[in-house]
DNA sequence: TGGTGTTTTTGGATTGATCTAAAACTTAGC
DNA sequence: GCTAAGTTTTAGATCAATCCAAAAACACCA
């Protein structure tokens, strides 16, 4: 109830042209403007383009928070990974972004740090600002009922990666217990009778996938030899474990490995009993990241797609909350084993094999 | 103006109990419990604790959409890097959450592929969220002027370790001219007299600083041989360099790189000309990523703090938005040189200098 | 010309919080 | 007992959009 009928009078903000405003410069109703911006087939040609005419000579800026208290969406989501300083998370963050991007999702990021309790801080701030889903890598020792609460809130949530509580869920990730089983085909394929499991937590889902396709593995090619190496995941761990087990006697011909950065760790391990990676003991890695095809030698390893899977992890939220009740989806990509040298597959003469991924610069 | 007086009459959800609920609960009015909220000093002992009851009872989530609309802050921030699939924007970006956290504010993530028109789409729509300011790593190729357009959205803005446009602006990084010069005497130190400098566009100012500091440090040790590559910052154009470089007469006996990629690259280009990094060519990268430690040998690089770059650049944003027409400033971490063995200054025994770092793992 | 059926457009209520200025309640002093 | 000052509490307007039901505009044909 201004008084006067001069609208920009009290503050000078620029940023404050709303759609009343652009009604009054337009000549029509709040309600139409609304429309037009909705691209509602409602409207007339004529009052459409005069309508946008108005916008653009005004400079509006649409206002999703006004929109986000009326309407039922926010356009946001919230995504939650445990190390994003890990470049497996970055690779998947990057195609989580891209495929929100197309549909005008933004995102909200938050690293756990595998830590339960801050994953449950953000989760319930982006409560408090009515994301429309979350996309979760649960923290390790995450309440199996959590994603019962979060249905109860009103987020759709999906799980990537690892997933915790009874199916069916939304989930998206790769078929580990398939990656490990390619891996060890190709190993008794080139002879190896001894194979070794290198790494894990019982806890996590991704884990007992991995270590079920080794048991299954080793029955199906009817090897008697069995060692699986229960350990945190890091290059250190990989040092530790393959030093144990050369160690032992018999030794293995041959080991997998939980993730690549345990790959490393045994070919360094290795290196250091004067044993040389693919020729003395066989070594494959699991997620292909970009330093396995460089180094020496150059690593055999599972590729798991990072950015594929954030991108369908991003797509599948997307069905979800456009159809909240529609029955869940499990989406597994299908890995696949990249061959080079570690595996003592090949032996090329240096420099060969040379190829060389085109991302990874910064600054 | 309800009818009847039962307050959830039509629809039965559980996530809509509002602050007018709350107040109807504790008997006092809406304007009282967003006091209680906000934890104002007005409000009596008594009554908060009634009213925090009720919140209690009733399951109240706060609305933070809601809350934006009519306040000035929306407690977000958009965060703009160019390759989260590095491992260093990773980093930076755990530290930007980290810091973020503890002051109750999320932040949207964006991934602009060193696209300038990407990188735009996604401030637009950051001004639409209302975001209360903005990191930016910008884009290769960004407008200059880009800071000033977004001051007059009344969006405050922070550069991180790029920066584009004239100062005085806000900005956080490290000191890459600082960097270089350690990496420079501690070459001429070990008695280095041709020592050539790898990698960098020319559009950044990270790469300015940079060169400057190369060239200064030549002229102040007085050093005659100067070589300077330009290239994008990647592992091959660490090969090619190198390569071109040894082949030339008289050929660098050490080299500074842009980033530890391009050392890599160097590395395993000498190690293809069958030379030995350290002992025939010294070689130093920048930003001391994970793997530099790791490997044969094992990388000198210029430690750049990734993590600490992001909690600086977080909390100068939050300084910024308490405060926004205070003065601008720079934050400037210094570097820190790891000397290691790829610049032929130690030389021990396999396995004597293991250090791992605890982090990296995932799945 | 009037009735009928479609398109378009619209006012008013609504969303859930914050802001402002004023009202209600305490307490203290004379 | 009454006023003044200080402390708490409150009603009503406001923020900027969407939703809904109803009104207006238009087209068509008997």
């Amino acid at each position: 109830m201004r008084q006067d009928a001069s609208p920009r009078q009290g503050q000078r903000d620029t940023a404050s042209v709303t759609l009343q405003d652009i009604a009054a410069h337009a000549g029509v109703s709040r309600s139409t403007v609304s429309l037009v911006l909705r691209e509602s087939p409602l409207v007339a040609e004529r009052t459409r383009s005069k309508v946008q005419r108005s916008i653009k000579t005004l400079g509006y800026v649409y206002n999703r928070g006004a929109a986000a208290l009326r309407g039922s969406r926010t356009s946001t989501l919230g995504v939650v990974v445990y190390d994003i300083a890990n470049p497996f998370f970055g690779a998947m963050v990057a195609g989580i972004d891209a495929a929100l991007n197309r549909e005008g999702y933004v995102s909200f990021l938050a690293n756990s740090e595998d830590s339960p309790a801050r994953q449950q801080r953000f989760l319930e701030r982006m409560r408090e600002h009515r994301v429309d889903g979350i996309l979760l890598c649960p923290a390790e020792g995450t309440d199996p009922g959590l994603i019962n609460t979060l249905s109860g809130w009103g987020m759709p949530c999906i799980q990537v990666l690892r997933h915790v509580g009874e199916p069916p869920f939304d989930y998206a990730g790769t078929d580990f217990h398939q990656g490990v089983c390619q891996a060890m085909d190709h190993l008794v394929a080139l002879g190896h009778r001894r194979i070794a499991f290198l790494g894990g937590h019982y806890e996590h889902s991704a884990t007992r996938e991995r270590w079920q396709g080794y048991r299954e593995s080793l029955e199906r090619h009817g090897l008697t030899y069995q060692r699986l190496l229960r350990s945190t995941v890091t290059r250190r761990d990989g040092v530790a474990m393959i030093q144990q087990l050369m160690a032992e006697s018999p030794a293995p011909s041959a080991v997998v490995c939980h993730n690549d950065l345990v790959a490393f760790g045994a070919m360094l391990g290795l290196r250091r009993l004067g044993l040389v990676p693919g020729a003395d003991c066989a070594v494959i890695g699991t997620d292909d990241v970009e330093e396995a095809s460089l180094g020496e030698p150059a690593l055999t390893s599972v590729a798991t797609h990072p950015h594929a899977i954030g991108e369908e992890a991003a797509r599948l939220a997307l069905r979800r909350i456009a159809n909240p009740e529609g029955a869940r989806e499990q989406v597994v990509l299908a890995p696949r084993l990249k061959v080079r040298d570690s595996c003592g597959a090949t032996r090329p003469e240096p420099g060969a094999t040379w190829t060389e991924p085109a991302t990874g610069e910064h600054a």
